[in-house]
DNA sequence: GGCAACGATGAAATCGTTTACATGGTAAAT
DNA sequence: ATTTACCATGTAAACGATTTCATCGTTGCC
């Protein structure tokens, strides 16, 4: 019964024809006759051929593979764009690598480990932290950030960070807020630093403080908004309002003041990044930026393998709207 | 400079041997004289040498590629479990095919072809809303559910599901409450079965009573939560605790209840079940079940590898424990 | 009618490994 | 001293597709 897995040999056989028939019918049918066509279909339906990909693979000298490197896959912000990766990836059957930049002691080693060996057609880069000289190397297979990365050259889907920060601040202001203040992600990260920017320029362009002690430096976890929040609390002269770098921290800060009996947005405003799906079931909702995370797993993928196909090294960079969400967060300062 | 990457053949042309005895080298090193190990290695080192997986696969008659079936990447309990999967799998150069059950129209038809070519060493199913006859075919390749599925005597990796719907029932029983309802998860999911038996076994044996409209149909999603808090707010006699069959759930609950200002847990009591991050840093912490999903897949990962090395199509099945967490969501009964 | 052009097909080389089998040499056993 | 056994290595045949090049009819054109 469950005979060995038909090859193309026994296509060939049963449709009466070669092999090299076989295979132009399945790639481009349209440089073989009609009546062949047919047989060689009729044929691929009785005995159930699929062809072997990873025969075809090594003759056509690529892998099917693609790399995809981000910090944490179990972040709901990266696992978001990653279904977007995959539900492109996965049709065109393109696997995927998936490498844990923070998982394991020897990161950067293993990192380089997968560069090096040309294991994949691609590679994907989420993560904004990846130093620049692990980058250096890798150029020879098609790249894409699925986020800005400074200074490098490299194709991207990204999304406008510094618009978003400046949405936000526009917000608070328009509420009446002077005292803003910002909880950073990460140092060193590009999302990080261009919200910051756009944090900055925003209160200079509307004419508002900026405080040093008014910036606390979080990683984008809601365990750093909580801490945050602590922070904030021991200020002696708190901002009434405060921009946060990731929607995750800010779930971290409010549910810390909450617990402490501070009422938001009563006794202080808060806006995140991101609009995760969280963001609307809180109490109360969490007014955020929106940024279509699945899009720009999807932008990222048909970039890769439209390079990947052309074999260009480079391909064109794209940017992804974003958008204020206004729910229930912000509200005017208190008194 | 950037020659042609370099092959066993150049690898044995500088050895001065041949590549039988290079490919013997690197998979079984014991087998060949430590004289020419030595020699092999440094012309590794020297070509910088890398096995080409593809071919290797090839002549090896394997893919490479495990593919893991979800319902939906993007949901954080998903996607953690998949973390799991991937920080075993992509050590082990195993790519991951995605298969997103949810997505797309013709799901069911998509499945089914991933199913039958024989794309794959290995099937995780994460699924357990898959029909008996989607499944039936593919026993051919090792598959593990990293969840139960009733009725099929694959081996799995699964949670004790129906104890932690008892120790949920035994807290709130302990707390006072005589009233409880229940939140489910959508119809002919394992898990929804599972822990809704448990629900109700827990009921039996306190002796509390077992209501039909008390139990509400849920789908795990935050949605379906704060669908079923506007049930629960509708309902003439209400419990006065619930157990959700999710922490997702809960949150959609809690946060639909506490915009209409009920007060959890002074007006009602909750408890989740998963203990996703977000968990901790809700007001109140949610009270919940956990269930250590990194480790399942993990496991699930483990066991399947082990499979497909011994090509074998079964294995030992996995129970793992899941653990009362009490946060502030669940208190005493009202009045 | 002869020659070029073209369209459809087949033969065979190739991708880079792994591994069954053959070979030759050395140590152990008779 | 001959046979036996064994160990290290080499030879060459797969694995299953794709693709170049050659072949063979046809058709079109002068």
């Amino acid at each position: 019964m469950d005979k060995k897995v038909a090859t193309i040999q026994d296509v060939a056989r049963v449709a009466g024809v070669s092999t090299a028939t076989v295979s132009r019918t399945l790639s481009k049918p349209n440089v073989v006759a009609q009546a062949t066509r047919e047989a060689v279909l009729s044929a691929v339906a009785e005995t159930g051929y699929r062809v072997n990909t990873t025969a075809s693979n090594l003759r056509r000298q690529r892998t099917g593979t693609v790399i995809v490197l981000l910090p944490n896959i179990a972040n709901p912000f990266f696992s978001q764009i990653l279904a977007g990766l995959a539900s492109v990836l996965t049709p065109a059957q393109y696997g995927m690598l998936i490498a844990d930049t923070q998982s394991g002691p020897d990161a950067d080693r293993r990192l380089t480990h997968y560069l090096a060996s040309g294991q994949a057609d691609g590679l994907v880069l989420l993560d904004g932290t990846l130093s620049p000289e692990t980058l250096a190397g890798p150029q020879r297979q098609p790249t894409v950030l699925a986020c800005e990365w400074m200074g490098s050259a490299l194709p991207s889907v990204r999304v406008e960070n510094a618009r978003g920060a400046a949405l936000a601040v526009g917000h608070l202001a328009q509420l009446g807020h002077r005292d803003i203040g910002h909880v950073t992600g990460p140092q060193g990260n590009v999302l990080t630093e261009t919200r910051l920017e756009g944090f900055c320029a925003a209160l200079q362009r509307h004419e508002l403080p900026l405080r040093k002690d008014w910036i606390f430096e979080g990683d984008f976890s809601m365990d750093s908004g909580a801490a945050a929040a602590r922070a904030w609390r021991n200020l002696a002269q708190r901002p009434t309002a405060l921009f946060l770098s990731s929607d995750e921290m800010a779930v971290g800060f409010i549910g810390e003041l909450q617990r402490s009996g501070i009422r938001v947005p009563d006794d202080v405003s808060i806006v995140g990044f991101d609009n995760i799906e969280i963001a609307q079931h809180l109490s109360p909702g969490l007014t955020t930026i929106r940024q279509p995370r699945t899009t720009i797993g999807v932008r990222a993928a048909e970039l890769l393998l439209d390079m990947i196909e052309k074999g260009h090294l480079d391909g064109p960079s794209e940017i992804i709207d974003v958008e204020l969400i206004v729910r229930g967060s912000a509200g005017p300062p208190p008194g």
